[in-house]
DNA sequence: CTGAAAGCGCTTACAG
DNA sequence: CTGAAAGCGCTTACAG
């Protein structure tokens, strides 16, 4: 079954390309006779148009980028959820690209970015240094670019964005731990090479300096935002000469790590060790115990970075880059309890 | 900045348009003091080629479309990583679409399917009959697609796929939990209207008819693929009359919920109720206590689903549409012990 | 309302 | 090795 085209439609209708074109896209700007001719040689070729030529001829795919990490990471369920709910409010279709940090390459993603294939793009993720010149390079070319959930490095801080004030929201886990009666409190970071994570550390930072708590050396750990770096990480807090009683992990993928690696040492959470998260995935309030953890709107960081991102490709530029901050919340659940006295 | 094109290019480097599509897609037919010039002229104007042209030209676009339900599903995160390995390898990019079965809209994914904005198709969602109906109508026109991961409706066996054997795997789950002594085995499935999960409680049922042990009404459950939903079904099957002390569950998503139910009902796992899981996603070694389930093997599937997919793409119909069957193996963990005497 | 025609940016025989 | 030219499938002023 050879491809059919839009001239082979006009020939069986008897009609003009241009016709045909029109009955597609304006329908009202034809005769209702007319149409119907067109039409019925439509169904009869099976013919749909070609989306290669018509963006092509366009100049727009009316096609938006959703760049993430992972596939597989639960924390993207309902961003996505609101992205898509956004997208089709506004007409858009969405395609998904994974990028893992460590193996995309220049050549990928600057294509992608460069190349007219997509209107618009979300960042879901913090880049890597590598990352980070392709995208200033592109943020020349003002390709419509919106950053959804985490913070970028400060070239980019013109890049338009959207996610919880994560310095704030870390702060506030550590100050509940601090409330609850904690004062040796341990962290768990993602990766030393990346900024994801790193305003919440240094919102624990900022939290402990206040309450002139002191971090001891050893008690802010790299988990690489991995189930099995965490669990290395939590050995080696155990294992402190001055060891935490409270571990704040930078996210609940490495929490559920954490907890793990607590109780297989023989320690209760939180009896001997309380655990804390960060992002409330679906699977925190199914842990044993609950996870104590910071909930992120994620929906609706999905939606508003959809919002932001056809406001750009509709006006241009934006003169207003300031990122929107949405609200974070404390979840408290039963993995934070006092110390031991 | 506007977009510059070839002509800029050619006009720059004082040569024609040909010369400069030669430099970049067959640079050994040009002359290299013609391709310096050419270069030169690249680096200076930032030229990248128009994607949407070159694709529309060559009527490929070197990239195949992977199509899953959800991007926050753990159990993806290896199969992707399997894909992404052999797309490299082929020369392909890959782009993810993600339909909510609920979601999507027959437009949504016939465009996608219809149109040639991809080289080729890999499903790895069981479709519901809505979808089925699309599907059918897009293999008469032969695009390439090929399905990973589960079993799919009869009417599109036709199309190739690579997965394991979930009704052997399911059996074999089964038979586990028979060998350790259970007798009243309940099963929490997928979703009624869909054929996700279908072969595992084929598995399950042929298992228990051949101990010739009964299923009593009520001790199979509809979980929805989801923790909440199998947390009412798991509470369901505690309830029942009879209940069972061991639980098979489709999938590790509605694992971890049943294992959290059941201590939430105060039962010990596995010491009151055993819990079996399916797929062994990463969250199944750290649960409480660490899942026993039937492992896939996930990034062989994605590595495997892609290369069969460039087969198709580069040979045109395949003569053999068998499916390819993988080999998948119990995981014994502890959350199966045997019944209480 | 409809058609003829130009043109989007590229690639690729075809000559030379 | 290089250029002029055709053409991929569509859309859209421009006439009529």
């Amino acid at each position: 079954m050879p491809e059919v085209s839009i001239k082979e439609v006009a020939r069986l209708a008897g009609v003009s390309i241009a016709t045909v074109s029109r009955c597609i896209n304006s329908p009202e700007k034809v005769t209702e006779r007319t149409r119907i001719k067109v039409e019925e040689a439509i169904v009869r070729t099976g013919y749909s148009p070609n989306t290669l030529a018509q963006s092509f001829r366009r100049g727009r795919t009316n096609l938006i980028m959703v760049v993430l990490p992972s596939v597989g990471d639960p924390f993207f369920t309902a961003v996505m959820r609101g992205i898509r709910t956004a997208a089709r409010a506004k007409g858009y279709s969405v395609v998904i690209e994974e990028t893992q940090l460590n193996t995309m390459t220049a050549d990928e993603i600057g294509a992608m970015l460069v190349s007219k294939q997509t209107d618009g793009i979300i960042l879901l993720a913090s880049m890597s240094p590598f990352g980070t010149e392709i995208l200033s390079a592109k943020s020349r070319r003002r390709l419509p670019i919106v950053v959804g959930c985490e913070t970028i490095s400060s070239e980019l801080a013109d890049l338009p964005s959207v996610h919880i004030d994560n310095v704030a929201a870390a702060k506030e886990a550590t100050n509940y731990l601090i409330s609850r009666g904690h004062e040796r409190i341990g962290m768990i970071y993602g990766q030393a090479t990346s900024l994801l994570t790193k305003d919440r550390e240094l919102g624990y930072r900022a939290a402990m300096k206040q309450a002139k708590l002191p971090i001891r050396k050893g008690w802010v750990a790299e988990g690489q935002l991995t189930i099995a770096g965490a669990r290395q990480a939590t050995r080696e807090l155990l294992n402190h000469s001055y060891c935490p009683t409270a571990i704040f992990c930078a996210n609940d993928e490495m929490a559920i790590g954490c907890l793990h690696e607590v109780k297989a040492a023989g320690l209760a959470v939180p009896g001997d060790v309380s655990v804390m998260g960060f992002d409330d995935i679906r699977y925190a309030e199914v842990t044993d115990p609950p996870l104590t953890t910071i909930g992120q709107p994620a929906e609706e960081i999905g939606e508003r970075v959809m919002y932001r991102l056809c406001r750009r490709i509709e006006e241009g530029q934006e003169s207003n880059n300031e990122p929107e901050i949405v609200p974070h919340k404390l979840v408290v659940r039963q993995s934070v309890a006092p110390p031991r006295a």
